[in-house]
RNA sequence: GCCGGGGUGGCGAAACUGGUAGACGCAAGGGACUUAAAAUCCCUUGGGAGGCGACUCCCGUGCAGGUUCGAAUCCUGCCCUCGGCACCA
């Protein structure tokens, strides 16, 4: 036996790491390209504490998916980035009192050297930060055409503001009415004038092209729960004084038991349907509502409050005349802003009637004699005149076309989805392109002017007036109005940083091009994404963003697709204790560590290994020696294979027991890789690497197919052996082997016998035998003779290879 | 409350479309090698009962039922847990 050196990650993945630099090995010529592959993953915010093991989970399933399409013979393209704006970036600079602009980039630093640590197969010349003016550039150009075409607009809209912090701040930032970083702190609400996107124009096509895109369903769901598509009508409800009030239900079937209307305290109509003398405890009511926080006001405590108008409105299918109030508990974002109050067939009203005794009628009877309110739609109508007996589902058409002759209907649909703000009164974010002139309104910034860079101020810290820092910054403030000359003012807020990851996957193959934001020869090459892979985290806001983003610029002319991603994966989540990774909780761990313990191979493989890489797993430290211990073994066997004489003298490999399982092992890990199942993925290589070492058939034809396998998983260590096998050429550059389906069914089974469903014994035949075979040589089985007894077998069912079952 | 995912050995997990439950790995126990240890290699390992023994039998996939020759997998009703949404009419 010749001596085998041992395995030194270090000194292995420094080699190969460092040639792949030089050769170029992870660049492909992406105008030169014929069977093109955009392997794009989630691109990180580079946080302070650099990258840890969640975020080297998720990168490394990704990359594994792109070596593996590699090696199938793709041009994969994996290009990485920094999503490096925004809030968090802020507010850590302000912790510790540096500028974000002088942090970002150390930050930066520390991801680029971890993520070429773990061996990530990414094309370098591509990267990109977000916060780079040759990047925002483009962010501010597409505003611009967003802003052309009338889908960019203003409106006062409420946001949260924190009197501590001086910001505003975003609702996940809103603990129970409480700002998260001081929780003794209440949020405020606050009117500001924002710039929103007008993304509920596409909510009906990006619901509807969810249908069509090949993405985790869990994703899907999400996303669709987030649109939030209702089905039902508006019905009018009018005033003796004329007054037409809208309302919209899903539940037009119940219109005969709506006793009362109720509108949000802030509704239009208010002041006018108040009489004078309810106006003192009304006006008091909506002030009372003003100075809650939104936050608060929805998920606070949940008792019904609300007021008397002091008139009435005319129900559009009793024609009685029922009582108008207003309640904090209907919300002016949604539908219409008012609602008819069904308190027999709605949780809520029936709250809100028995607290202030309203009446109560009773229009829905189901089977059971279930109590009130009782809210499903499995009845049938009572008390609805013409309408009584009919089934809930099938009157609500009806009810809904009898008024709408007298023009007191109309089917409507509606949903929870909310225009996009993308204004932040912040300071590190990309400026929003516009400038405020006296005589012209808002202008755009002429494209020529762009980007609008960001002014390095010291003095970035927000204060209480609401107003965004920029506007403390004189020479950058006043600007000439591009349109008319005169002076003019910059809008100071930035933008969102969703708008910024809303199009990187755009960039990435354009990023040397500075005078378009992409290249459209490049864009009809790699474009649309042809893998993405990200965490559930980004399943609504991200992805949703970047599909109205795309769709937009798809209708403008500026691209060819209009969905960015045609297949999705979301990746599970690496907690850790039990518990999700986080800074406040104290349970982050950091990969480097680990890599310079175990070496990043066989991190990268232990973290694929820990259990499904879709739905992630709990990390702990104790049985990654095991992954080790695999690759040791690889290493071991593959230094004896590589000392055998060359192929055609391994007598032992043909026909055996190892050949047949090779050809297994290579169906089963080609078809697990694909669906991403990495962790059954190497445990069939595990589970091969045995079977050679048992049968010690040590050949290189048993090796080397066998490398390939594991070079998506562990590729330093696959390109030092399939090195020292004499190859010249970076493994990737070779074949993913081929299976031949015949050896792989080759070779003996055992079938278990059953008799009564029970195992009564087990008979080894050699694959496809026939069910006449195996029940001939089951009979000659002694304990199956034991428990058929004699007895005539009625029936028996036979599942090829696996089993057999003698019924009695 | 609503919508989704999940509950399998001491632990992480596997089981294709209903067909041998626990592959693969960790941990544990025993053995080999060694002056010793580490490393490595071999054996055992869901629970219970019986047998000197190669073995035999019974139970077992959150709980209670059901369908089926056969159920971790399908159906009905519950319990627990994780994630999302949350007064959305």
């Amino acid at each position: 036996m010749t001596q085998v050196p041992p395995y030194d990650p270090q000194l292995v993945e420094a080699k190969w790491q460092e040639r792949w630099v030089r050769e170029h090995t992870n660049e492909p010529d992406l105008d030169r390209t014929r069977r093109p592959f955009y392997n794009l993953m989630m691109f990180p915010y580079p946080s302070a504490e650099g990258l840890h093991v969640g975020n080297m989970f998720a990168f490394t399933g990704a990359d594994i998916y792109g070596r593996f399409k590699r090696l199938q013979g793709y041009d994969v393209f994996e290009p990485i980035g920094f999503d490096a704006f925004g809030i968090h970036s802020e507010n850590y600079a302000l912790s510790v009192g540096t500028n974000p602009a002088q942090l970002i980039p150390k930050n930066i630093e520390t991801f680029r050297r971890q993520l070429r640590r773990f061996g990530g197969m990414f094309d370098w010349r591509h990267e990109l930060s977000t916060t780079d003016p040759r990047y925002y550039k483009w962010t501010q150009w597409i505003f611009l055409q967003l802003f052309a075409a009338g889908l960019a607009f203003r409106k006062q809209a409420a946001v949260n503001w924190c009197p501590k912090d001086m910001s505003v701040i975003a609702n996940e930032q809103v603990i129970n009415g409480y700002c998260e970083r001081h929780p003794d702190t209440k949020v405020e609400q606050r009117f500001l004038e924002q710039w929103f996107f007008n993304i509920t124009k596409y909510a009906e096509p990006l619901l509807k092209n969810l249908d069509r895109l090949d993405w985790s369903d869990s994703t899907r769901t999400l996303q669709r729960n987030w649109i939030g598509r209702s089905e039902g009508a508006e019905l009018i409800f009018e005033t003796p004084a004329g007054a037409r009030i809208p309302v919209f239900t899903t539940r037009p079937d119940t219109v005969f038991g709506a006793t009362y209307l109720v509108l949000a305290p802030e509704h239009p109509l208010v002041d006018q349907l108040t009489a004078d003398e309810q106006r003192r405890s009304v006006n008091a009511y909506r002030r009372q509502m003003q100075g809650k926080d939104l936050v608060s006001r929805r998920v606070g405590d949940k008792t019904k409050t609300g007021v008397f108008l002091g008139s009435y409105a005319r129900n559009p299918a009793t024609g009685e005349a029922i009582s108008i109030w207003i309640a904090d508990y209907v919300l002016m974002e949604y539908g219409t802003g008012a609602i008819m109050a069904v308190p027999a067939h709605d949780t809520r009203d029936f709250e809100f009637a028995t607290q202030f005794k309203l009446p109560i009628r009773e229009v829905v009877r189901t089977s059971g004699a279930e109590p009130l309110p009782r809210v499903s739609e499995d009845g049938v109508l009572v008390n609805s005149q013409q309408f009584d007996g009919r089934p809930c589902r099938q009157a609500k058409g009806a009810i809904v076309a009898w008024l709408q002759e007298r023009k007191l209907a109309t089917p409507e649909v509606q949903y929870r989805l909310h225009d996009w703000c993308i204004s932040r009164q912040r300071y590190w974010g990309p400026p929003i392109p516009i400038i405020y002139c006296d005589r012209c309104g808002p202008v755009a910034v002429p494209e020529r002017d762009l980007p609008v860079e960001l002014p390095f101020i010291q003095d970035f810290r927000p204060d209480a007036s609401g107003v965004s820092p920029l506007a403390r910054h004189k020479e950058w403030y006043f600007v000439k109005c591009p349109q008319c000359g005169s002076q003019g003012r910059r809008e100071t807020d930035v933008s969102d940083t969703f708008l910024d990851s809303a199009w990187y996957f755009l960039r990435y193959p354009s990023t040397e091009f500075d005078d378009r934001p992409w290249d459209p020869a490049r864009t009809t090459t790699w474009l649309p994404v042809s893998s993405y892979i990200g965490g559930n985290e980004h399943a609504v806001l991200h992805l949703l963003y970047s599909r109205f983003v795309t769709m937009v610029l798809r209708e403008l002319g500026k691209l060819h697709f209009d969905e960015p991603f045609p297949k999705l994966r979301a990746h599970g989540l690496i907690i850790k204790d039990g518990a999700k990774m986080s800074k406040s909780r104290g349970n982050v761990v950091i990969p480097d560590a680990y890599i310079q313990k175990w070496g990043a191979d066989t991190l990268r493989m232990y973290l694929m290994f820990l259990g499904p890489f879709q739905e992630g797993g709990d990390f702990r430290d104790t049985s990654i020696i095991g992954v080790r211990r695999f690759l040791d073994k690889l290493w071991t066997t593959a230094h004896e294979a590589a000392t055998q004489p060359t192929p055609g003298a391994s007598p032992g490999f043909p026909g055996s027991v190892v050949e047949r399982k090779l050809h297994r092992t290579i169906k089963k890990v080609t078809s697990d890789t694909e669906r991403l199942d990495y962790n059954t993925a190497i445990s069939a290589m595990m589970e091969y690497l045995n079977t050679v070492r048992d049968e010690r058939v040590v050949a290189r034809e048993a090796i080397q197919p066998l490398l390939v396998m594991v070079a998506p998983y562990a590729p330093h260590l696959a390109e030092e052996l399939w090195s020292l096998f004499g190859h010249e050429r970076s493994i990737f550059t070779a074949a993913w082997p081929a299976f031949d389906e015949r050896l792989a069914a080759a070779g003996d089974v055992e079938v278990v016998v059953q008799v009564n469903g029970k195992v009564r014994a087990r008979v080894t035949v050699g694959r496809g035998a026939s069910e006449a075979e195996v029940v001939a040589l089951a009979m000659k089985d002694e304990s199956v003779r034991k428990f058929v007894d004699g007895k005539p077998v009625r029936k028996t069912v036979y599942v090829q290879d696996r089993l057999l079952n003698l019924v009695v």
